[in-house]
DNA sequence: ACCTGAACACCGTTCAAGT
DNA sequence: ACCTGAACACCGTTCAAGT
């Protein structure tokens, strides 16, 4: 019972590392890289032994995918948390830049999720991502029963206010800016929102 | 030299038949279904007739990107000109329009382009790209210069808007909206937008 | 010039067999 | 229960050879 393992991957914890290294690989070489096989080979194992964690390759990205919303869920929340007695303008604010990080610091496992969550038989994934949504996507309706923002369209005006977050999650994919620029953008796109959601004074 | 020809492919025209098929595959079937040796099966080729036309498989990728930029280009520009003498609102909101349509009728195609835009050696896909959302990006100034719209940040409030536009392709490009939907959203997103865009009275 | 056919390395998946 | 090793079908890529 050493300290430093020698074979720290199998009998039992197989199914966590590929995930693990799964993921690194993802995040430094990009998803046309990820293989069963190069996991298998990196991890020490043979190339069957992942079959007794994952029915076949999809299922192991699907799996990644759930992660992934789990964690951005994890963010999303801690973000609202954060601050408690704040305004609908500064917890939005803060959920978006959190979502809008997340999507830069993890631009392949974002694609990854979206492209997961589209097949339809993926219903796992799929409700791992209504978990994740569900707090920030509540936030307009809370904010709307209380007034600070002008109830319309429920649906219509969390979907207007959500789409620039997800704008900017796009983009932020891509690489266009790094952690400042995006606590400015989000900022300076919610206050504009806000002018257009306030209602009238 | 009849009309109804036998091998329509062979000797000059693969290239452009290549690409036919894997834009209809991709859309069909989906990305993960692309294969250059499927294509040239389908086709009645050698599995390896379309080296001679793409030095690899992602040539072929980038190609249908740029195809992809081309032709949303072409609609984004469409849709402004259609709209000559209105004014900025309205000609954003029929360019949004355009392009979350486009996301909605071409989602795999879509993400193909901004994959394949990623990738730092297609400069010719970025190129493409630039092209594409040059007159979009533009009709932001010119309504500034105007007095339509207010005077920050030219950058910025070029970026929030557009950032609304790229989160309503983002969810269309999951299936989320047919196409009426998506004009009375954009519509009721660009409205809210002026409200904080727009200078005060 | 344009395409073919064989070859190589790689992948996902399956399955009998080992411990 | 968990993993191995051989096998199969498929893929991308290369290259000598054909017309």
């Amino acid at each position: 019972v050493a300290i430093g393992v020698e074979k720290p991957y199998h009998h039992g914890n197989l199914r966590a590392a590929l995930l693990e290294r799964a993921e690194r690989t993802l995040s430094d070489e990009g998803a046309p890289e990820l293989s069963l096989r190069g996991l298998a080979r990196d991890i020490g194992v043979s190339h069957a032994a992942p079959r007794r964690h994952f029915a076949d390759k999809q299922a192991l990205l699907d799996a990644l995918a759930e992660d992934g919303f789990e964690r951005l869920g994890t963010d999303l929340t801690a973000a609202i948390e954060n601050a408690p007695g704040a305004s609908f303008a500064e917890r939005f604010t803060a959920v978006g830049r959190a979502y809008v990080r997340f999507a830069n610091e993890h631009a392949a496992l974002l694609d990854l999720m979206f492209a997961a969550k589209q097949r339809p038989e993926a219903e796992d994934v799929r409700a791992a991502s209504d978990r994740t949504f569900a707090g920030p996507l509540t936030l307009v309706a809370d904010a709307q029963a209380r007034g600070e923002v002008v109830v319309g369209e429920t649906h219509e005006v969390a979907l207007v206010a959500w789409a620039v977050i997800q704008g900017f999650a796009s983009m932020a994919r891509e690489g266009l800016f790094d952690d400042s620029a995006i606590d400015e953008l989000v900022g300076a796109a919610v206050e504009r929102l806000m002018l257009g959601l306030r209602p009238r004074p």
